[in-house]
DNA sequence: ACGAAGCCCTGCAAGC
DNA sequence: TGCTTGCAGGGCTTCG
């Protein structure tokens, strides 16, 4: 689920119910994350108010107290909200008490997902120090994506995916924004022009916006167990879609691996 | 500096 | 039916 629009989307819904709440309790049930889930988190955060709740990348911060905690979905994620006394599923590895009405939790089956205390200046933090630009913000287009991939021989795909370059764009989005902008996957990313990258940053761009505006994929319901598809999935013209014809040639989507992810494209229309 | 591969986990579907 | 295999929306780390 947890790509850029399936964490802003929960961010966003997580705000009204828990900015300005007090973290009454956190139970660690399962420490052993992408990172150790850092002992003393508990005390740092407990009877502290969530002042505010931001989206870095794939990350989430939530500002509480004197630092951050930090929150990311890894593979397999998903912050939801309970009703305090519903019973946690087997992979809610970690849980707050947000004021004497919600539990938020994480479930997390894979456990790539990351819980830490951030103490400083987040933009600091290694984690975070490094990552590149924002797709949704004004210093994104094709000038940007032109000038950092001049001599980069990597795939195309591999180069929007890597998150020192511009942040958020997972596997799913990658190939969807590609398909839009008629670039071929594997092209290398040091060759395509200028004029090309400016279509592909407005691809991003607007494959990223309507993924949020679709909802994401998580958090539909607050006080359900479980969350509903989401509506994105069906706005998808590229990725899943193997074997079914082009929705903008009359080829027939096809499928690779590229680095290590499977990709999803056109070879007719996309070159 | 860059690029490719390994690795961290569990669950599920497909194939035998 | 039951086992094995491969694959899954991420990204840090290591190696060449």
């Amino acid at each position: 689920m947890p790509e850029l629009p399936e964490v802003e989307t929960t961010v966003r819904a997580l705000r009204p119910h828990v900015c300005g709440q007090t973290v009454s309790d956190i139970v660690v049930r399962q420490p052993k994350l992408r990172w150790p889930v850092p002992g003393e988190l508990a005390e740092l955060v407990r009877g502290s108010k969530v002042a505010n709740i931001e989206r870095r990348a794939k990350y989430m911060l939530f500002a509480v107290g004197s630092g951050h905690v930090l929150i990311h979905l890894g593979m397999s994620g998903s912050l939801r909200l309970s009703v305090a006394g519903e019973p946690p599923g087997p992979h809610d590895h970690v849980e707050f008490g947000i004021g004497d009405k919600w539990r938020l939790r994480l479930r997390d089956p894979r456990r790539f997902g990351t819980v830490l205390w951030v103490a400083g200046d987040p933009g600091e933090h290694r984690l975070l120090r490094d990552l590149g630009i924002e797709p949704l913000s004004g210093g994104f287009d094709g000038t940007y994506l032109h000038r950092a991939s001049r001599s980069r021989k990597v795939a195309v795909k591999n180069f929007i995916m890597d998150q020192r370059i511009v942040v958020g764009v997972g596997n799913i989005y990658a190939s969807e924004a590609l398909f839009q902008a008629g670039v071929n996957p594997k092209r290398r990313a040091g060759i395509i022009s200028a004029k090309r990258y400016g279509r592909l940053a407005e691809c991003v761009r607007s494959t990223m916006e309507s993924a949020i505006a679709a909802g994401g994929t998580t958090l539909r319901d607050f006080t359900s167990g479980d969350s509903s598809p989401g509506y994105f999935k069906q706005e998808l013209q590229a990725y899943g879609r193997e074997g079914e014809p082009c929705e903008r040639c009359a080829g027939v989507i096809e499928t690779c691996v590229i680095g290590g992810r499977s990709t999803y494209y056109c070879k007719l229309c996309q070159r």
